[in-house]
DNA sequence: GTCTATATACAGATAGAC
DNA sequence: GTCTATCTGTATATAGAC
């Protein structure tokens, strides 16, 4: 049934999220599921079809919410706030998704590597688009963009130490200072 | 000797920026130092020791590696871009050490988790002092170096899963804006 | 210090019954 | 679809000889 499958795909996604690939085993996601890990196989072959079905799903689910915040805010103060609380709703105890995947790409298939790339690219390029509309501030859409979103990643990833919201609330901050 | 387990630390550090804290194995470490991995356990017994020795070894030398930038550069503008070469120096196809571990600090015992939140509270105290010399520029220079020390390892992070230095760039180009 | 040998646990994966 | 049973490989770790 696709209510099983969709289940897997859920908690294999916060698993690795809070532990990495590495960290996520289809014994552990089976007894979560209260299933065997054979079945687990029945849904997902192999381990990595589990993770490129994951990261789909989940860079998917972030490009949508990225076309509702357009949708319902037309300011980029307002668009930017928004990014934001998309990011620290992984907060506390997990990481963006891609972010740790990015930290173990080179235990990745080149499929679920693309994935992670056009996810930084889409999200980058978001970025861009709602920077254009603000005024100019020194530095290039473009380029300001790529900073933006290296400073988030690089802020959950440090705010996960500690499970504050240290670095995170400094970006933000940042980003308000921006308008 | 004091040789061998220098370069099993050596080694392990390497691993855990290519492969992370599981991707590191006694075996193949034993393997690639030419020894049995139960002699490996006569210098670690236990893996979280080598783990721990190895994150101190790393921070004790970033730290002296801050220190010697201060020695040799007066300018704020000359001690960032070094900063950002210290940065670059793992590249290609590594990561921060600090960086991975942090994505995997649920894995982590406190004791080394205490040394990574060391090493960022450490290199943005030494990011601010640099920023607090330069014409101020809007933000505050405590949330300034918070944000850069994200961006920098969020650029590391991202840029690992091509290999290139594409976000690190741009991180650098902000920087320098910045003066 | 380094080895062989081994204990124990867990990983991903498959075969075949129901 | 889910199960039991099992294969094969690898992980950390230890005992004890040399």
């Amino acid at each position: 049934m696709a209510q099983t499958k969709n289940h897997l795909k859920s908690i294999a996604t916060r698993t690795i999220q809070e532990k990495g690939v590495n960290g996520l085993s289809f014994r552990d996601l089976a007894a979560e599921a209260n299933i065997k890990s054979s079945s687990v196989h029945y849904y997902f072959p192999q381990k990595a079809d589990l993770i490129y079905e994951v990261t789909k799903e989940y860079t998917d689910a972030f490009f949508q919410a990225l076309h509702k915040i357009d949708q319902l805010s037309k300011h980029s103060v307002e668009r930017l706030d928004a990014l934001l609380d998309l990011y620290k709703k992984n907060l506390p105890g997990r990481f963006c998704l891609c972010g740790m995947l990015a930290a173990e790409s080179n235990q990745l298939d080149n499929k679920t590597k693309d994935l992670l790339s056009r996810f930084f690219v889409k999200t980058q390029k978001w970025l861009r688009e709602v920077i254009e509309d603000l005024p100019s501030n020194g530095a290039t859409p473009a380029g300001l963009s790529s900073v933006l979103l290296s400073s988030l990643e690089g802020a959950l990833l440090m705010d996960g130490v500690k499970g504050k919201e240290k670095y995170l609330t400094e970006v933000q901050k940042f980003i308000r200072g921006l308008v």
